[in-house]
RNA sequence: GGCUGGAUGGCAGAGUGGUCAUGCAGCGGACUGCAACUCCGUGUACGCCGGUUCGAUUCCGACUCCAGCCUCCA
């Protein structure tokens, strides 16, 4: 299995450090907002790379943080008027409501920084007596930057062409303006802890750093997160736990891409961006969900509204070949099947070509298509493989009919009411009244019901606004 | 300015040194009473300029443009 791994700039062969164990961690969300697509995004990418993982046989540990101390949410607690608790507690709701919709599973442990203080405190006083941390007289501890000779490596930095950037920050009470900051020193009235520099609160960078060596060890196998935590966010954290334990982080660091809108990258200093339920309020999850999996991880997606639609036509293709078939996911598949989950499993065992193993499941569609006219005895057992590879990717979870009737939104009219005219239609037809038949179906369709005639009946579907 | 990535047919989006991505849309045909679903067929696509090669969209170099990071951001 090859995966592309930021650091050296190259796909590289997975192997991990304990055979048969995979242990990944990636950055989550600073929880004061609700998430939107860009999260969204890393959610998606994640899930699926601990899916295929698993599917292959390997036994994942999936950790991903939340970071619920931070700037934004004390400002944003205070404009709010409630406490951080209150509005952490409320936006990890959101976000595992958001992330449940668009079938991503929840992983083993989310560890919070706030629960993790006490092993924050300690790595920062290792840095110290190291000689790679100084407690600054303001209270504030800094990593100095200069004394780890990796400095830059996952960016491909050099030292002094950045500080010729002139966007660092300078600070008096930093020996160097590159220098970041390890534990915060807190204002009067500001939530803190206690630390041997006194009360104050961590930084953002060697929370990371502090959670992914208590849950996963010194040295793991993935790390990954979204594009924009390159730099500083990872170099820091590099320079972090490489200097604390003196071994290496992690051996392949997996970047998702960015999703950009109006060809600008969705972001909150932007405002640009849609949250996960703004969108969801009039799109099936599952279409969103598509639309993320349609590309490669890491290419940025340009998302536009109308790119749903497109997803959607795409996903019915899917639901219309298994609609009204009977399998089971997991039953023994006939040998004829075996050369689709080959090449599926080709393309995921390629990064994760997410996009490449859906052009099979495509081709897999149209066998099963012919099958039903030509062999149908073979359907069922097409179905079942198609369902079982889709579930690799946590697509296809749905019950056909019911995606294909348009899922949650509401119908027109009742059930019962669609099959009166449906019957109403079948009469007509059957006295050669095709003037009546075909009213009665024109006036479905203006209500958005589509009718579909085959051998066993008419069924209907709604047409999607998406 | 430094560092990363990208530029593929009407749209979306993979990939490859020389026959095919795939989906949507279009066109022709089949099925259907007509549709929908489905099937069959159908496209002189690879930013620009050079180089390597028998042959380059694919490798190399220059250029143009786009995006990201260098400040909090997934």
């Amino acid at each position: 299995m090859q995966i592309y791994n930021t650091l050296t700039r190259r796909k590289e062969t997975f192997v991990p450090i304990e055979p048969g164990r995979v242990r990944m961690y990636v950055c989550g969300m600073t929880v004061y907002d609700y998430c939107h697509l860009g999260h969204a995004r890393v959610m998606v990418a994640f899930d699926v790379v601990t899916r295929y993982l698993r599917w292959r046989g390997l036994d994942v540990t999936y950790v991903r943080n939340i970071t619920d101390i931070d700037d934004k949410i004390l400002k944003r607690a205070d404009e709010n008027g409630e406490s951080i608790g209150a509005l952490t507690e409320r936006m990890i709701g959101a976000m595992h409501e958001d992330e449940a919709r668009l079938f991503v599973l929840r992983p083993d442990h989310e560890p919070r920084a706030t629960g993790h203080v006490a092993e924050i405190i300690a790595m920062i006083e290792t840095l110290i007596d190291k000689g790679y941390a100084y407690a600054a007289s303001n209270g504030d501890v800094y990593y100095r930057v200069r004394k780890f000779e990796g400095y830059g490596k996952l960016n491909n930095r050099d030292l002094d062409e950045m500080r010729s950037g002139a966007r660092v920050e300078v600070d008096e009470h930093k020996e160097d303006p590159l220098d970041f900051v390890l534990w915060k020193a807190a204002k009067p009235g500001e939530a803190s802890w206690s630390s041997p520099w006194g009360e104050g609160r961590p930084g953002w960078h060697i929370e990371c750093s502090a959670m992914s060596t208590c849950c996963l060890g010194e040295t793991f196998d993935i790390h990954g997160g979204g594009p924009d935590l390159t730099f500083p966010h990872h170099e820091n954290e590099i320079a972090q736990s490489e200097a604390a334990t003196g071994k290496p982080y992690v051996n392949t660091w997996m970047h998702a891409g960015a999703v950009r809108v109006d060809q600008e990258k969705m972001s909150k200093s932007l405002g640009n961006f849609f949250t996960i339920r703004e969108v969801l309020e009039s799109h099936d999850p599952e279409v969103v969900r598509y639309l993320l999996v349609a590309s490669h991880y890491r290419s940025a997606i340009n998302y536009a509204p109308e790119s749903l639609a497109d997803a959607r036509k795409s996903l019915e293709r899917f639901y219309n070949a298994l609609e009204g078939l009977a399998f089971e996911g997991d039953e023994p598949r006939g040998e004829v099947d075996a050369r689709f989950a080959e090449r599926f499993i080709a393309a995921m065992d390629d990064d994760f070509n997410t996009a490449e193993a859906l052009s099979v499941l495509f081709e897999l569609v149209r066998e099963l298509n012919r099958a039903k006219k030509e062999a149908p005895e073979w359907a069922p057992l097409l179905a079942a493989e198609l369902k079982r590879l889709g579930d690799v990717l946590g697509l296809l979870q749905q019950d056909p009919e019911a995606f294909l009737k348009g899922g949650a939104s509401e119908l027109p009219l009742s059930e019962a009411e669609i099959e009166a005219k449906i019957v109403a239609r079948a009469n007509a037809k059957k006295a050669m009244n095709f003037d009546a038949a075909d009213g009665i179906r024109d006036e479905l369709a203006a209500l958005g019901i589509i009718l579909k005639d085959s051998r066993e009946g008419t069924t209907w579907v709604m047409e999607q606004m998406d």
